[in-house]
DNA sequence: GTCTGCATTGCAATCGATTTCTCCTTATGC
DNA sequence: GCATAAGGAGAAATCGATTGCAATGCAGAC
């Protein structure tokens, strides 16, 4: 089924019927009429590599996601493939896998595919060899990182202040009385860098002696390092580098039979539902996914609709409050 | 740039280009050298919309989501997503939202991309409307639906087999003792209803009184209906539809000065992470998304490679017995 | 020396939709 | 009643890659 079926049915020309399809001007009402019934007995839809093909653009908006494990991306993901749907553009969305090698042979692949944009959801996408690949195969395709900078004509970045965020962290902590505060850090990415930046600032200005135990980012991570840590050391507050780490301190907490809060305060980033289901109810800095990432979107569509959006907006973090 | 910008700068025609990028026989060993070097040069991809235009296909899988808030959901579908790039193919991955008329309106959108398979996952795909939808926009492309059946020459299913799941989860609770048992219902789906029945055939085996209560599915509706519950009746079983609901029950209950599991023992289904951060540890039915998942994949790569694997496979689940 | 045959390579049509340019019809003004 | 303008519709080129078929060249056979 292509135009040309649907112009013989209805007894006109192809160019008719494109021009119907896209709404163009320069066709009278009757033939209009005629091959919009026809367009709707056999619920015609163009092909899309077709219309690609001759306007040079698929319409579709790449997403790159590094890595699956991490609800917070997916849902990112999500958040943004469904603004951008509402707007007219499908996603094809991609993970990457963490190897940088990797991420740059995606790029070249949304570029095969004629993408309009393309969003890049993490700071660890900000590497030299993504950044060359974009220049080389996407030059003149708006780039959006979200959570992340990239120092490219063509990009735009949207990122969450966590910084400053875990430095209020290390404040309420302080205000709450607690001097012996120790950071459970993350997997090795920009974003955790600049947490632990904002810990040790937090510190600094507390007079506090700043402590950064590492682990891998799981709960099991946080559980094992907080268990080994409660064997010798006495602490009283805890902030882990995202909340699953800090769920899994505040298990290694309850099963050394400490009381939360009393005896030590925890807070976990990201304001996660794990936040919510932790028991008791784990405080958290939420990093406003659904504000960063609507934004993401925003700026994309902005772009692609002629305006010029700041190169980087930054969200500031809320500190949610709940029982630890 | 295209294959004829590469074509002149190594001298040859477009078709010996075409010929060289795919692998075609009838080239000598020094053409396709300067050929490829010149590919190399530019690291040239080829425009996927043109090829797709002749070839009548796009080399792309569709993967139809219903509901992004389902965790669950969104983990099966970057598993098939992966494992299906690992196949050479890339996956356009939409949101559907819950209606049924929407749904069907995202067949469509696949079709008119051309993809060459359709992954949908979930049960709420099962309408009439979607299916008619395949049959009238991709009558001869397969379809695969994780966890729900479809009556189509083209559909294939692979379902985890939820509902001697749950009645194994009656008998173990029985089996502890327990007598009261009540089923905690989630939103009304085509999977939730084997679930349902699971219980109900598990109560009559065991000669118990089933009862349940609808929830809508979330953490905050298992928490209040268990409250609500536990004023006026007593209760020593719950099984929650999911994890979260279960969750949330757990959660009253220790709200409530109950213990777990002396007082009421908790079974929560899919063996999410959240089951593994209640406190106490949730014990769940295990749904195995990850090899229900891969299968899909599996089944669809089949297909697509000439195969004819069966229509339905069925994934037994398996109980993860934690602390409650 | 001509002819056959195979190995290479190029030409040109094709996929389906868009768009420019041209032609034709009809209405309007004189 | 005729000229002209304007609006409607079609013919054909185009996007970039693929592919059947034709053409070329070269080697070996007669």
């Amino acid at each position: 089924m292509t135009i040309y079926d649907i112009a013989k049915e209805a007894g006109v020309s192809g160019s008719t019927v494109s021009r119907v399809i896209n709404g163009r001007p320069g066709i009278s009402e009757s033939t209009r009429r005629r091959v919009e019934e026809v367009l709707r007995k056999y619920d015609y839809s163009p092909d899309e590599a077709a219309r690609g093909l001759v306007s040079r653009n698929s319409g579709m908006i790449g997403i790159l996601v590094s890595d699956i494990r991490n609800l917070h991306y997916t849902e990112g993901a999500y958040i943004i493939e469904k603004k951008l749907l509402e707007a007219g553009f499908c996603s094809i969305i991609f993970n990457t896998g963490e190897e940088p090698g990797e991420k740059a042979s995606y790029i070249k692949l949304l570029a095969s595919r004629r993408v309009k944009g393309v969003v890049l959801i993490g700071s660890s996408f900000c590497t030299d060899e993504v950044s060359d690949a974009i220049s080389v195969h996407l030059p003149d395709s708006p780039v959006v990182i979200a959570n992340g900078r990239m120092d490219l004509p063509n990009a735009y970045s949207v990122v969450a202040d966590e910084e400053s965020g875990v430095r209020d962290c290390v404040r309420h902590l302080s205000s709450l009385g607690r001097s012996r505060i120790v950071y459970l850090d993350g997997r090795d990415t920009p974003s955790n860098a600049a947490k632990r930046r904002g810990y040790l600032i937090g510190m600094e200005e507390a007079c506090l002696d700043p402590r950064i135990v590492p682990t891998d980012g799981s709960y099991g991570g946080g559980l094992e390092a907080m268990s080994a840590m409660l064997k010798s050391d006495r602490i009283d507050g805890v902030i882990g580098a995202v909340d699953l780490i800090a769920a899994g301190a505040e298990r290694a907490i309850s099963d050394h039979g400490l009381s939360i809060p009393s005896d030590i305060s925890i807070i976990g980033i990201d304001n996660s539902p794990f936040a919510e289901i932790c028991n008791p109810r784990l405080t958290s800095l939420d990093t406003r996914l659904f504000e960063l990432s609507t934004s993401c979107a925003d700026v994309l569509l902005s772009v692609l609709s002629g305006g010029s959006p700041e190169r980087v907006a930054s969200i500031p973090p809320a500190l949610v409050v709940r029982e630890t």
